[in-house]
DNA sequence: GGCTCCATGTAAGGAGTTACATGATTCA
DNA sequence: TGAATCATGTAACTCCTTACATGGAGCC
């Protein structure tokens, strides 16, 4: 069987971080700009335990003064599945991922007018807090390969300025549609 | 408890196609040019049972000659619960969604320097592949409101066009880290 | 001494995936 | 008469979420 998204990424934290912890393998997790990741300890830690169990990932017992802790390695098995799972790029994977903000603006006919521009209002302040934070981040200095972490983080940046002028047109939509150019044309809410 | 984004959506959908079936709301999700929505009977059906079961959507036997099928409504909570969900703005969604493509570039030290520039091809065709599917879509002729459909087509249509002028410049990175710039700067693969 | 961070898990319950299962209608 | 589409579900399994649970190390 082939990794999940999860399984891949967890691979990939590894590849770039070991010897790593899976506690630090979780905090990259928990440090993601990204909107979808989860980073729950019950979601992580069996899934490190499965890739061990596939003999993908191994853990020793750290050597130095260090804490009571597992370091994670890649195998040479691990380095192969990792490879395999980066390049399995299909079709459908082309396409724009789920936006929870696209996926409201969808539905915002169902808000009643005078509530439309409060929330794209909202929508605009998140994804100003996203940009500015995503702008911010320092890349890793503790990985590898830092220039892919460079190009990741300029691709979120990129995603999120392209939702804000996204936004300040479905603002003008939503304002035409509001009845303040055509106030005969509202259209009526299902409701 | 609130709704989950699945239970969202398809509150919205029934809103803009009621009546509707159970299995026409399962076609949408099927036709979503979007990655990431599952269209699972296993997810959607029960997901349904759940919202009827909280009241939130009615289900009624089709009256006219139509086939034997359960034709679904919002109920007034339903229509109260959608507002409630579609409002529901968190910080975190402003940032960018998980994207394959984008996950799958983070880890692209991991390939050999040679497989880097096809895989950059494969994505670049995905994403103009997608691109093309999404200009070409027709919103539904069935749904109320169309101009927030006509909305999210275009911020589908606007975050692959973002994500294809990224994966131009990742280009250009990778061919800047492949060596055939600076040969002597190659990143030891953590193979 | 208490707070924060490092470090690792488990248990119950809920949700999604995959595959199995059924049957009517429409159209060529 | 057969294929495609409409139509609805279930069962086993896996996975994730949330909450609980524990304990050491470093620092003020």
């Amino acid at each position: 069987m082939s990794l999940s998204e999860l399984e891949g990424v967890i691979l990939g934290i590894v590849s770039t971080r070991q010897p790593c912890t899976a506690y630090a393998v979780r905090s990259r997790f928990e440090q993601s700009p990204t909107w979808g990741w989860s980073s729950s300890k019950g979601a992580i830690y069996p899934a490190i335990s499965r890739l061990i169990g596939r003999a993908v990932l191994e853990s020793r017992p750290a050597e130095k003064g260090r804490r009571k802790s597992e370091m994670l390695f890649l195998t040479t098995k691990g380095e192969g599945e990792l490879q395999v799972w980066v390049s399995s790029i299909r079709e459908e994977m082309g396409g724009a991922p789920v936006d929870p903000i696209r996926t409201r603006v969808n539905y915002l006919a169902a808000l009643p007018i005078g509530e439309r521009q409060a929330f794209l209002d909202q929508c605009e302040e998140a994804a100003i807090a996203a940009l500015k934070r995503a702008t911010g981040t320092v890349p890793d200095p503790d990985a590898q390969n830092r220039w892919t972490l460079h190009a990741t983080a300029l691709g979120v940046q990129m995603q999120i300025e392209a939702k804000l002028r996204w936004l300040r047109i479905v603002r003008e939509l939503a304002l035409d549609q509001g009845g303040l150019i055509f106030p005969e044309k509202m259209p009526q809410e299902p409701s």
